[in-house]
DNA sequence: AATGAATGAGGGTTCATTCAT
DNA sequence: AATGAATGAACCCTCATTCAT
């Protein structure tokens, strides 16, 4: 038995690395990036690669799995049961906002996964564990929702998933725009009439997040009379 | 003369039956779809297409352009001089939703274009004519949030520019969930625990962008005397 | 009659002109030249070409053809039926080194001739104009050296034409090999050690012609005592 | 260590094995033979061919250094120290003669080779052996030649390395002709005056350069004391 | 388990030639 | 006669995947 467990943590490690290869791939070339050129960031064989993962598609699907598990990580990190769901809220969206900043390749993954996605033929394994992360990501978030709701913190005519997506949506929105001028700055050239990339992109995420919450509170009944 | 704008004309004409083949064929195999697919598409040969697009990637912006205009024309229409504002935000807002679901796969093509741009080698030219009608698109918004501002209906410490990306990447962002979902729904596999496909977006969407709206506008009326 | 000699006469100009707009072509791009280069060189469309060439090798072929009649006319030039036959081949050598430097662009496609040639599939009357031309030029030298074994000034036991060979392969070999000199002064990219570039052809083209006829000529058995 | 090797030579094999092909190819079809035609001669995938060199043209410039060598070894072959210089000038243009009738496909690719190499877009590195293999060629002439003048053989007037461009362009000239001669007789449709293939080409090589050498030798023989 | 050589199906692009106007 | 839009057969090269060692 204890050779089998060793066996399957040196697969495991073995994966990692891979996995680690191809995220600086990725880095460098997107998602365009060949599978010689994960062999060789890996420094194994391109032979090698197809022990590990049944296709490219299943190995770029991996990646994904990969970096929203660790933004899930992330997630966990800023819950603090203590915490009203507000501050929860905040503070899962900032946890968002730095993983964006800390990874930006891995971000940069996550944004185009809908794309990888929708273009592989991944087999249906990879595509469930897919499913499984994702889930898994969005419970952290709707769990503090739904506990917002039920202690009457959350408005209770907005579904906590439905919360949920239109913070997800807004940063991740706001983030992908932030990608965009980013990468115009260096492709640039023609002059454009409107300058994204000096927009204080964070200062939005921050201040939009914030109407959003403060729109999602059950607005604190004031004493009867001083309401028109 | 004459002889000249016919052939101006039909070729304009042309030009719009290829963009429209690559644009069912985009819907069904997106941007991997060939050079092959799309002039079988046109019913003409393959070399003809370099006729009219100097490469794959020209045709592909090409299409983007395209489509950014009749978005834009869409805006226009959406908006009367005679709306207040956010009147005029609203039905942007809701243009832009009717557009998405109208025009699903153009929609699509405009969510994949930061994409598609990032890893075309256009040509110069065609860089800047997106560049051109993406600037042109984001005037009709930031106008109407601008004159907003002068008159003293929207908050004055937001930019109109500012602004009009929070509006936009907060209804792209759903709408690109949208996107997920609906895609999901016939490429499910296994079951995830969320449904996405029974949300109503739509009204995620109004709720959001309201939310935002009410977030912006001046919130103290001033005393009815003062207002001219 | 004369309708159709007037017919005639313009079908032809066309046709020179259209091998002027070939030989500028060819000067720029080479072989490699596109009928859309020819064309838009001549001003005139492209299938216009077709009327007047069955193909772009006939093309290719004319123009040879054309190059070896106007290099065939500077031979005739320089023939003076009042020089000695040794005078006449220092002439044509000359005219011939003359023709190499004032017309470089025909004068290299003299030496892709071969070349063009045997990879063409030019039509038979095509090929046959270009073996009489070709004939017809050779004339002029093998007349000349024909004369002089006749009169006794050159040796008898080497033939006229093959007399012909050796001095038409000799100072071809070396125009070409300046040709390849010139060529790799611009795309040098290491350097060799030896630089055929520093070298005078010219004065080689000279010595070496010179060496030849003198071993051709009949020694002119010296009056006994006179000559050293 | 010894894997390594093995690996090496076989690789080697296979790249010879591979320019075994493309020569027998280019017999038949010139500079225009096809990757594929080079494939299936080889009978290796088309793909396979690009592991060995980058590029077609890498391919068609290694076939060059790889007859330059060929042709470099008789020339060595044919130097014997002991010879006078005249008499190994003699025997190297006859090694070069039975070269071009050994390997005639071989010799033709030479005569191609500039024309190749100026449409090419090989590599660097290609470029840089063909140099160096070129160069070594010279040497054995030159050095000839050299020793010969400063034996005082032949005439110190004229450069070893003008003399060598001498001797090479008269007889690649002359050798030349004889091919076209020779594709004539195949490709011949209609009769010309001048019959080049009756000619005997190989004579006239050995009595023009005979000729040559001649006037290159330094005439007077010195007073028969002052000889060792 | 690991290798890396070999495969071969395409993909984008070019261009000589044709043909309806 | 002249046009130039349309054709479609090639061509070079790439790369995910396989398989003998």
């Amino acid at each position: 038995m204890s050779v089998r467990e060793r066996r399957d943590r040196d697969r495991e490690h073995r994966k990692q690395a891979i996995l680690d290869a191809a995220e600086r791939v990725y880095f460098s070339k997107g998602v365009d990036a060949t599978m010689d050129d994960i062999a060789s960031a890996a420094e194994i064989a391109k032979g090698t690669l197809y022990l590990y993962f049944p296709s490219k598609d299943d190995l770029w699907l991996s990646l994904i799995v990969r970096a929203l598990a660790s933004l899930e990580g992330r997630f966990r990190d800023a819950v603090d049961p203590a915490d009203a769901p507000p501050v929860t809220i905040r503070r899962i969206g900032e946890a968002y906002v730095r993983y964006a900043q800390d990874h930006a390749n891995m971000f940069r993954l996550l944004l185009d996964s809908a794309h990888i996605v929708a273009h592989s033929s991944a087999s249906p394994v990879s595509l469930g564990e897919l499913a499984r992360a994702s889930d898994s990501l969005w419970t952290v978030f709707t769990d503090t929702l739904q506990d917002g709701i039920d202690r009457g913190i959350f408005r209770g005519d907005i579904g906590a998933f439905e919360m949920a997506i239109i913070f997800w949506s807004n940063t991740t929105g706001l983030l992908r725009q932030m990608g965009v001028a980013r990468g115009s700055e260096t492709r640039r050239r023609e002059g454009t009439a409107y300058s994204f990339e000096r927009l204080d992109f964070l200062r939005l995420v921050a201040v939009s997040n914030e109407l959003l919450l403060q729109s999602l509170l059950v607005k604190e009944q004031p004493p009867p009379a001083a309401t028109p």
